[in-house]
RNA sequence: UGGGGCGUAGCCAAGCGGUAAGGCAGCGGCCUUUGGAGCCGCCAUCGUUGGUUCGAAUCCAACCGCCCCAACCA
C-alpha cells in the first residue's frame, strides 16, 4: 500500500502542467493508491507551525545572507563552512522576522529560515540548510496565500510522518540527505508525528536506466523543445506517456520492472530486455493479422478470375481459444516486397523465380515470372501459379500434397485489403550510452535519424478495417502493432510498431552468413 | 585532498562462511503452415592484493575503479 504525493514545495517549478498526466500515467500503469492522493501543499499550515516551533526552541533561525553569501559561507567539499553572522540571533527576533517574511514584508531572496545544525559537517546538507525561502509566486494549489515556501528536505520527512509512512523510498542521490531527514524528525515535537507505525525511514535505491535512451527530465525536455521528437508522448520517448502511445502493455512494463529487480548499484538495463518483456506479454494474447507493409503485386495465372475463397485462419496459435477469422483470397494478391528476391543468396528461403512458398493459411504458390518496369527496371509484379491441391484446411500437415516448402509468407487480397499508414519505430539513440558516445557534441548528436520511418502504402487484411484505436495486433512475421489512440480512426488506419518480432533472417544477413 | 554510495558473465541480478540461482543478449541444435513461439544444450570462480578459517563471493585490511554531494531545485 502506498500514497501518491506530489511534493509541490516550489511554486516556481512547472510541476503543475505535469500533475494531471502523471496521475493518469501512473494509474494506467496499474498503480492503486485508493483515495490517498496528497500534495505537500496540503500540509503548508502544519509545516509552518512546526517551523515556528523550531525557531522557538532555538533550532532554526532567520538568516539575512544573500544566496551568494550563503554559498560562500558554506565552505567547500574539503573545507568547513563558517557560521552565519545571524546564527545566534535571539529566537524572539527570528520569530518576529519569520512572521514578517510570511507577511510579505521582505523582497524575494532577502531572508531565509535555516536549520541550526553544523557548519563544519562533512555532509554539506547539514551545514545549516535552508528550510524556508521567500518566493512571490502563485502556487497552483494554494494560489497567493503564501509567499514563503518550505524546502523539500524540510517538508518531505514531515509529510511522510504526518501520513504515517513507514518506508520512504527514493533514489540514491538522496542518501546524503537522510541525516537531514532524520534531523527534522528528531527535532520537531508533536503528537501528530508519533504514529503507531513508528517513524518513517528513508530508504534509497538506484534509479532505473535503460540503454539507447535518456531518462533525465532535463534531457527529455530538450528532445521535446528542440523538436527532435513530437512531444512527451512521442512513441519513441521512454516516458510512460510515450511507451503507452507506442503500445507497450502496462502488464509488460510491470513484468519488466519485477524482473530487473531493485538494487543499490548504478545500472543500465539493456533495452532489449524491455522488448523481450513486451514480446513475451503480447505473444500470449495479441490477435494475429496479416499486413503487407511494402506491397508487391502477385497475380495467380491459374486462379479462376472472379473466384474468392474465405480462408479460415487461427487468430492466435498460442491460444486456441482465440478462435479463427476468415480472410478473403483471390487471384490478385500483395505480398511483402522483402519476401521476394530475384537472385537469392543461399539461406534465403522465400520466394524467387521458379521457387515455391506457402501463403499462410492458403496455398502453395510458385513464381513463374517477374514483371519489371521497362524504364526503371524495378520489379512491379510477380506472375505465379497456385497448386489447388495444397489448400490449408485448418491445420498442420493439411494440404501439403506431400511437399515441404521452406517458407510460409503472409499476404493480403488486392481486391479486399484496406490501406493503412504504419509507423516503424526504432531506438531513439544509436549508441547504448547516448551521452558518452557523443564525444565533443552533446547527446542530441546521437539521435537515431532512422528512429521513425513512416510507411504510407500499407495493405491490411480486411478484418483490420475497423480496428479500434488502442487495440494491439501481431502482424504476422513482422511484429506487434498498436492502433494509434490519437491518429487512428475508421477510414484512416494508423498503426505504431510496438516492437518487431525476433528476426533471425535479419541477423543472418547482418553477420554476412547469408552468402554461400 | 571531505562525506555518502557501489563493484558477481556483454547487460540486469540472486547469494549473507560450506564450495556461483534465474533472466536478457550471444552461440549450437530440435521443432514449426509466423525464419515468430516453443524445446534442448553451451556460456563466471565473484574489482585487485594480502590475511582469518578445515573451508570465503560471503569475515578483516589495504589498494584500484565508477557514481553522487558545494540550488533560497526536487
Amino acid at each position: 500500500m502506498f500514497n501518491l504525493r506530489f511534493d509541490d514545495t516550489n511554486p516556481a517549478a512547472e510541476e503543475e502542467e505535469f500533475v494531471e498526466s502523471i496521475i493518469d500515467d501512473v494509474r494506467w500503469l496499474g498503480a492503486d493508491w485508493g483515495d490517498r492522493l496528497f500534495f505537500a501543499s496540503d500540509y503548508f499550515d502544519r509545516l509552518w507551525a512546526f517551523a515556528l516551533q523550531l525557531v522557538e526552541t532555538g533550532k532554526a533561525y532567520v538568516c539575512d545572507l544573500s544566496p551568494d553569501e550563503i554559498r560562500s559561507y558554506r565552505g567547500t567539499l574539503t573545507q568547513p563552512g563558517r557560521d552565519s553572522p545571524y546564527r545566534e540571533r535571539p529566537a524572539k527576533d527570528s520569530l518576529e522576522l519569520f512572521q514578517r517574511m510570511k507577511a510579505g514584508e521582505f523582497p524575494e531572496g532577502a531572508r531565509t529560515l535555516r536549520a541550526k545544525i553544523d557548519m563544519a559537517s562533512p555532509n554539506l546538507n547539514l551545514r545549516d540548510p535552508v528550510l524556508y525561502r521567500i518566493l512571490y509566486a502563485r502556487h497552483h494549489r494554494t494560489g497567493d496565500r503564501w509567499c514563503v515556501y518550505p524546502m523539500y528536505d524540510y517538508a518531505h520527512p514531515l509529510c511522510d510522518a504526518l501520513e504515517g509512512i513507514t518506508h520512504s523510498l527514493c533514489t540514491l542521490e538522496y542518501a546524503d540527505h537522510r541525516p537531514l531527514y532524520d534531523w527534522v524528525l528528531d527535532n520537531v515535537e508533536s503528537p501528530a508525528l508519533s504514529g503507531v507505525r513508528g517513524r518513517p525511514r528513508q530508504i534509497e535505491f538506484a534509479r532505473l536506466r535503460a540503454s539507447h535512451t535518456v531518462m533525465s527530465k532535463r534531457k527529455l525536455r530538450r528532445l521535446v523543445e528542440e523538436g527532435l521528437v513530437d512531444g512527451w508522448d512521442d512513441p519513441r520517448m521512454p516516458t510512460i506517456a510515450g511507451l503507452r502511445r507506442r503500445g507497450y502493455p502496462p502488464e509488460a512494463i510491470r513484468s519488466f520492472c519485477e524482473q530487473i529487480g531493485v538494487a543499490r548499484s548504478d545500472s543500465v538495463v539493456d533495452l532489449a530486455f524491455l522488448e523481450h518483456c513486451v514480446r513475451q506479454d503480447l505473444n500470449r494474447w495479441a490477435p494475429r493479422a496479416m499486413a503487407v507493409l511494402r506491397p508487391l503485386k502477385v497475380t495467380l495465372a491459374n486462379y479462376p478470375r472472379d473466384q474468392v475463397e474465405w480462408m479460415e485462419i487461427e487468430s492466435n496459435p498460442e491460444d486456441p481459444a482465440a478462435g479463427t477469422r476468415r480472410v478473403p483470397f483471390c487471384g490478385e494478391l500483395y505480398i511483402e516486397h522483402d519476401d521476394f528476391l530475384e537472385d537469392p543468396p543461399g539461406k534465403f528461403f522465400r520466394l524467387a523465380p521458379g521457387r515455391e512458398v506457402r501463403l499462410k493459411g492458403a496455398y502453395i504458390v510458385k513464381c513463374e515470372g517477374v514483371v519489371k518496369d521497362e524504364l526503371t527496371g524495378r520489379i512491379r509484379e510477380l506472375r505465379c501459379t497456385f497448386d489447388p491441391a495444397t489448400r490449408s484446411e485448418g491445420g498442420e500437415g493439411a494440404g501439403s500434397a506431400g511437399r515441404k516448402v521452406k517458407a510460409t509468407i503472409h499476404w493480403v487480397s488486392a481486391r479486399h485489403c484496406v490501406p493503412a499508414v504504419v509507423r516503424l519505430y526504432d531506438n531513439l539513440f544509436l549508441a547504448a550510452d547516448p551521452e558518452q558516445a557523443a564525444g565533443e557534441r552533446d547527446f542530441t548528436a546521437n539521435v537515431n535519424p532512422g528512429s521513425l520511418e513512416v510507411l504510407t502504402d500499407c495493405r491490411l487484411e480486411p478484418t483490420l478495417a475497423n480496428a479500434s484505436p488502442g487495440s494491439r495486433y501481431q502482424f504476422l512475421r513482422q511484429g506487434y502493432f498498436h492502433a494509434d489512440p490519437v491518429d487512428c480512426r475508421e477510414g484512416r488506419l494508423v498503426f505504431n510498431r510496438i516492437v518487431s518480432l525476433r528476426d533471425t533472417w535479419a541477423r543472418v544477413q547482418k553477420t554476412g552468413n547469408a552468402i554461400g
